[in-house]
DNA sequence: TTGTTTCATCGCTTATCGTCGATTCACGAT
DNA sequence: ATCGTGAATCGACGATAAGCGATGAAACAA
């Protein structure tokens, strides 16, 4: 049995492509740029919608996602792509179907760098 | 004398062409929209140092700014434009100079519509 | 096997963004 | 009046983003 708490039962693990997420200081030309890229991740109303779904547990794998939104397939997989480009999101695969889930880290990092502007 | 508290007195008053900022629902559709038009807005390095140094009283007038970022004059006017049209920033003339300042209250609204994500 | 489902990727078109130099406009100073 | 300064706007350009249909790959069902 995988040593599974309650909420990484229904998650992703990390994947190796995925951005480092260690200490990072919070000001600074790094943080600007940091901040800019996950501020620029969610600055579209389909990915804010995704990242509610998710965070809300109202859909969890692809199909769903693409039945809750009025885009065709490609588009919302290209918006899944986007969001976990920058690390907000992860992915599993689940047979034939791909799980999502909110990457809570990144999103607490991202909630810490708007919190301090 | 007007009536000004410490912060108002280098702060720049409404505008009649800003967005409104009554109280608003933080979740549903429109609330998407709002976080992602807001989100965008800040979605770009130029523009998180912007808000920073305007945070950080680090510059105020439209030179300083200027002064400030390896950008062209009219690139960075261009910056300060979406951010005023987001309402994140507000405006004020001074002679023939531009002073700007931050909205804290559409600043606090991003803030909040961040932290439900 | 063959078919179906699920999702990612490719190719393409259109729209928006980012940047700049040049121009314009409004002030102040001379 | 003219000049100079500070800032917004304009026009153009390349780059990026957004959207879709079509195709491909993997998993499951028959």
């Amino acid at each position: 049995m995988k040593q599974e708490t309650e909420i990484e039962a229904v998650c992703c693990p990390p994947s190796e492509t995925e951005p480092e997420a260690g200490p990072r200081p919070i000001e600074g030309p790094g943080a600007d740029e940091e901040l800019a890229v996950l501020a620029k991740a969610v600055g579209h109303p389909a990915r804010v919608r995704i990242l509610r779904l998710l965070s809300r547990k109202e859909a969890r794998v692809c199909s769903q996602i693409v039945d809750e939104l009025p885009l065709a397939q490609s588009t919302v997989s290209e918006h899944l792509r986007i969001l976990k480009d920058c690390g907000l999101i992860r992915s599993r695969e689940e047979g034939s179907r791909v799980g999502y889930c909110i990457n809570y880290e990144v999103l607490r990092r991202l909630k810490a760098l708007v919190a301090i502007i």
